[in-house]
This record gives structure tokens, sequence and C-alpha cells, in this order.
DNA sequence: GTCTATAGAAGGATAGAC
DNA sequence: GTCTATCCTTCTATAGAC
């Protein structure tokens, strides 16, 4: 695409998705309290009387962009391996992806602003939770129970041990990036990763 | 302590104290952004005037808020089992410990404030990883080591141990937790520590 | 040290012209 | 629909009396 056309799809842009976009971008950096009306009319290049003709207030904005931004659908599915492989490389396949997942700087984003104004807009922890969190669980813990009758797993209570693989990835190395502290290595997911595998398949493998 | 004493005490107490109580309880439960200075006097019962006599701005007063929040050395110690009972039950001692004080309302508020204003306030970032998770782990991974030595675990990497041993804890219940959905009750909590400690030993018992 | 009162700035929301 | 200009509220921070 040339950039006179770039260009040109930008100003036919209805306003109301420059306002979304611009305004998505300064929540998830700053947060709803240190974000003004102004300041998302000017992002957006806009004035604030059009602003105010698309979402009658702040809050109104702001939960409809956090709420769209939890429903869309990551393609959970695809970050699942194919049955193809044995099924070590299988859960590193899994497990990279979705730490490589959580650690983007778009869903740390959308994850501490939800954590951060779950008090003042309890509907976007459920729309979260549900369409995030929950959703990835349902997925993948049912393709654990594929596997155990496939007999390449030996899982009990498949959703704990979903549960469990997921956590394990989760160690401090993506609590560091949350905090805004440190971005991981590639080494240093690839070992959380790969000791995930471990700790998992000593208490899940087939005897 | 009599109910005069405790009057007594408290009209004695320092108005900084006041203040510092009445800013840490609003910050904690609505953030920095939805906190007004106004607000902060009224709770503490003194006038804004007296508030700015004691620290220089909001964001000093916040930071010196949830930086000494951070740094209450939790007696983490504490938390670890005696030696004197059998590994499994140790674990589950400790985790059941451990568990329940991520989920106390004071822990949880301190993480979802520390990340909402960690773009804000990195030191707070800082602070908060240095004496919660970081000590946290520096204490149990030692333990871990000690155990090994005494030839009742076999650990190899002592840290990476304990982070998915606290990994493993934290699994939805704790998320669910944070984003202010559901508390877990305590038959929740007990399986989850329960399942956590039967993974572990899977891949860290002793042979 | 503490208060009342207020200055000065910024933010959310709107009226009215085009 | 869109803009400019503005209203009203709220906020941070301070001046001045006691």
């Amino acid at each position: 695409m040339s950039a006179t056309a770039e260009l040109r799809a930008d100003s036919e842009r209805p306003k109301r998705q420059l306002v979304l976009d611009a305004a998505a971008s300064l929540f998830m950096a700053h947060g709803y309290g240190a974000v003004s009306m102004d300041a998302v009319a000017r992002a957006a290049g806009v004035s604030k009387a059009t602003l105010y003709a698309y979402f009658s207030s702040k809050d109104q904005l702001f939960a409809t962009i956090i709420g769209e931004a939890c429903q869309q659908k990551f393609a959970l599915g695809e970050l699942l391996p194919t049955d193809a492989v044995e099924i070590r490389e299988a859960l590193i396949t899994f497990g990279s992806r979705l730490l490589r997942f959580f650690l983007e700087e778009r869903a740390l984003a959308i994850h501490r602003v939800v954590i951060a104004e779950s008090t003042r807009f309890p509907e976007l922890g459920r729309a979260f939770y549900d369409n995030g969190p929950a959703a990835l669980l349902g997925i993948f813990g049912s393709w654990l129970a594929e596997q155990t009758v496939a007999g390449r797993l030996a899982v009990a209570d498949s959703v704990m041990a979903a549960e469990q693989f997921i956590s394990l990835l989760k160690t401090s190395v993506y609590l560091c990036a949350s905090l805004g502290l440190t971005m991981p290595t590639d080494a240093e997911i690839d070992a959380t990763v790969e000791a995930a595998a471990t700790t998992f398949l000593k208490a899940y493998a087939v005897p």
C-alpha cells in the first residue's frame, strides 16, 4: 500500500475509529485516571465536541475500549500444537507461544489496566476473565483430556492440570514484566518453558 | 486496653500518622487518581494545610505510603514450617499460609495499586518486587536447598523450584481474587495447595 | 502547628456557529 | 457532524489569621 493510499484510508476512516484507536493507546499506556479527554481529542485529531458526539462520557469510552480489547479472540486454538509431535515437544511449543503471548506489551497493558480499574469497572474484570484466562483453560484443558484419551498423558483432573501448566509459565520473569521492571530474554523464556514442561511431565506423564 | 485508653492514644497519635493511615486506606481502596487530597484530609480529620505541612505533594504522599507498605517485613521467615514434620505436610503448611497471605485484601490491594501505577512510579515496582516476591524466593529457595542437603528433597535448581511451587499456588482462584471477581472458599484454597504439593513432589521428591 | 479561605490550573462536558 | 469557545466543577497547592 502506497503512502498516499494510507493517507487517504486514514482520512476516510470514520472519526469514531480514530477516537477509539487514540484512546486505546493512551488508556493502555497510562491508565484511566492519567488520561484526559483533552488528550484523547488531541491524539485523535478531533475536537472534544466530536468526541462527545460518539461517546457520552469518559467512563463509557474507557469501558468500550477495554471491553472490546478483552473480547478480541486471540485465536487461542491456534496456540495449540499439532498432535503429530512427541508430547514434551508439544508442551514446549505451546508453552513457548503462550508465555510469549503473555509477555506482549499489549497483553501486559490490558492486564494492568483491568486489574487497576477492577474496582471502578467490575464488568471489565469479568469480561477479561471470561474471554481470556477462562477460555484458555477450557481449550487447553480439553486438549489435555484428549491427550490422556490418546494415551500420551495421564491426567485425572484436566482443568487443574491446565491451571498448573499455565501457572508454571508465569514465574517471576512474568511478574517483572508486569511491573515494568525488566523484559526477559529469549533464553530466560525458553528456560522457564522447559522447566515447566519437565515438572509437568514428572507429574502427568504416562507411567 | 480500655476504650478510653484507646481514645487517648488515638488523639495523641501524631497527625502525621493519622494522615498516613487515612491515605493508605484510601489509596489502596481506590487507587492514586481517584483519591483527592481533600478526601485524605477529611478522612484523617485534619485540614489540607496540615496535610501539606507533612507531605509536600500528592505524589510524595502516595510514594511514601506504598513504599512503606512494600517494605513491611511480612515475617516471611515465619511462614516456613518447622523441619520436624514430614515433607509433604511441610509443603502443605507453607503453601496454605502463603496462598492465604496472597489472598488477604491488603496484599491484593498493594499488588493492584503497584501494578496500576508502575509506569508513573517505577521505583514502587522495584520496591515491591525486592521486598516481596524476590525476598520470598530467597527464603523459600534456601529452605528447599536445606531440605535437599538433609535428604528430604531432590532439588537441583532451588530458585527455579521455589518459583514453581509458588507459581503452582497462584492458579485462577488467585487471579479471580485479583480481579475482584470472587474470593475462593477454604475448600478451593486447600484443594489448590494440595494439588500444588502433589505436583511439586512428583517432580522433586527423593527417588 | 493548625485552621479557614482561596488562588490558579485542569478536567469533564456543552452551547452555538457553521 | 464538526469545530471553537466556554461553563462549571474539582483538584492541587498556598496565603494568612490564630
